[in-house]
DNA sequence: TTGACACATGTCGATAATGGAATATGATTG
DNA sequence: CAATCATATTCCATTATCGACATGTGTCAA
């Protein structure tokens, strides 16, 4: 036997660093999938496939526009990495407190602008 | 040509299941490779060649006690994914600020009739 | 030293994932 | 209808990765 897990879960879709490009791109709102090969250095099929994986698992979404088709993220489904990420707060709360509190000050400089 | 990520990254060593199982069972502290066996159903090669991808991203550290080996966790090393995280928990909560905006605009709108 | 124990490493076969190139689909325009 | 634009899909070759099995390494005990 060789591989027990695809790509069919959020986890293994993170993995690669391309679809976390795309994510990227796609957090100040919705594109097309145009717009992203612009972006990135990566070929129009490549996107597409990738846009593919991200959406079996619920990270993306697409709506039809005319000719156009419009990814926009669904970060809620995040939701699993998140969970599992929580239980490790407990274990590392004491050396990572400092860097919370970092972030949420960039979160907060974040909103304001 | 074929991938362009190792399994180098932090992203990618937890993108297989029973490397996640893994870390779960260190949660509750330093552990001999004998003991994760035990709980989980992965061969003891497989054990140590995934202890040994997770070593390598630095999410578990290695200590010698006579002939057993203690991994415990390194929690800060998931520093790269709660960080790349709280990026889109930000993009959640301005979707969510806008439904609560939209909710309280449907309110007002009800209260008037 | 010999043997048992705990673990690491090497090899191999099967499978899966990636990226490139070409092509198909589907909507729009002329 | 033909042509074009935007995107999806298919085919293909390369490479990675997983899991099983066998073996190597190092430590302890008798």
């Amino acid at each position: 036997m060789a591989r027990s897990s695809t790509t069919s879960d959020v986890f293994n879709a993170i993995g690669d660093a391309h679809r976390r490009e795309i994510l990227d791109t796609l957090i100040t709102g919705e594109k097309p999938v145009g717009a992203i090969v612009n972006d990135l250095s990566i070929s129009q099929p490549q996107v597409s496939k990738h846009l593919r994986v991200l959406s079996e698992v619920g990270l993306v979404r697409c709506r039809a526009e005319g000719r156009r088709r419009l990814y926009r993220l669904e970060p809620e489904h995040l939701r699993p990495l998140r969970e599992w990420l929580v239980k490790y707060e407990q274990a590392w709360n004491d050396r990572m407190d400092r860097l919370d509190d970092y972030l949420q000050e960039l979160q907060r400089q974040g909103e304001k602008q």
